[in-house]
DNA sequence: CTCATATATTCGTTTATGCAAATATATGCA
DNA sequence: TGCATATATTTGCATAAACGAATATATGAG
């Protein structure tokens, strides 16, 4: 059942070769932790198609999730050196995008995300 | 009829999520140049598949294709910082892998690749 | 022109991936 | 316990991508 390290890596790209993904990430790149409705919220996607993809990104070993009440927190994995040096290659083009600028500005501008309450206690 | 750039990136990113075409890179990285047939060779494929696959890493503007004779030869571009960024993480990755090393080993063993001959009159 | 070689494309089929809608699970509050 | 909220999974369908076999094109040799 064990993978070969070749498909290993081509399934880690595949997982990062979508633009909704892309979006995802370029979000997490900006807050330590998002739960699912706010990605839902910022990027004006639904439910379901959030946690699916989120769904991909953990199991390309991308994100971390954390339950913490009825919140589940996605942040980006630090644990590994080749996906650390592909975001940081992508952090650099999501700057000159035009989609992700505009998501930004609607993270930056929403009050009522969830992981910008730092208590968790609600 | 103009792709945004969010979908272009992960047009990109879609061409390199394969490992065929990973295995096609890998070998590029290795020799300036390299026909159809020389990977054919050298991965042991089929030639339909070795060109359509290098179809889609020139469709994604990561080879060029330049005729020489008979034979195509491809080559990797180098005119786009984020691919060479891109290629340069993939080569990291590349040295760690069984499969490449052993097509690696069968490049070097292989006397009868014809971009190994720098005249091109044949 | 004819034949052989190198590469590209088309065709029909199979597999993978994405989506929405519906449903299931998990947690917290009353 | 029962209800509301947050998230995950299943189902059914549509589109995209991969494959081999066959066919087409392009070049060079004779």
């Amino acid at each position: 059942m064990r993978e070969t390290a070749g498909e290993e890596l081509a399934q880690l790209l595949r997982a990062v070769a979508d633009e909704n993904r892309l979006r995802i990430l370029h979000l997490l790149l900006q807050r330590d932790e998002l739960c699912v409705c706010d990605i839902e919220r910022v990027l004006d996607m639904t439910q379901t198609k959030v946690s699916r993809h989120l769904g991909t990104l953990r199991h390309a070993r991308l994100v971390t999730a954390r339950r913490a009440g009825r919140w589940m927190h996605y942040a980006l994995r630090t644990d590994d050196q080749f996906t650390e040096d592909l975001l940081a290659l992508l952090r650099a083009r999501f700057a000159g995008d035009a989609q992700c600028r505009q998501d930004l500005h609607t993270l930056e501008n929403n009050a009522d995300l969830v992981c910008d309450i730092t208590t968790e206690t609600r």
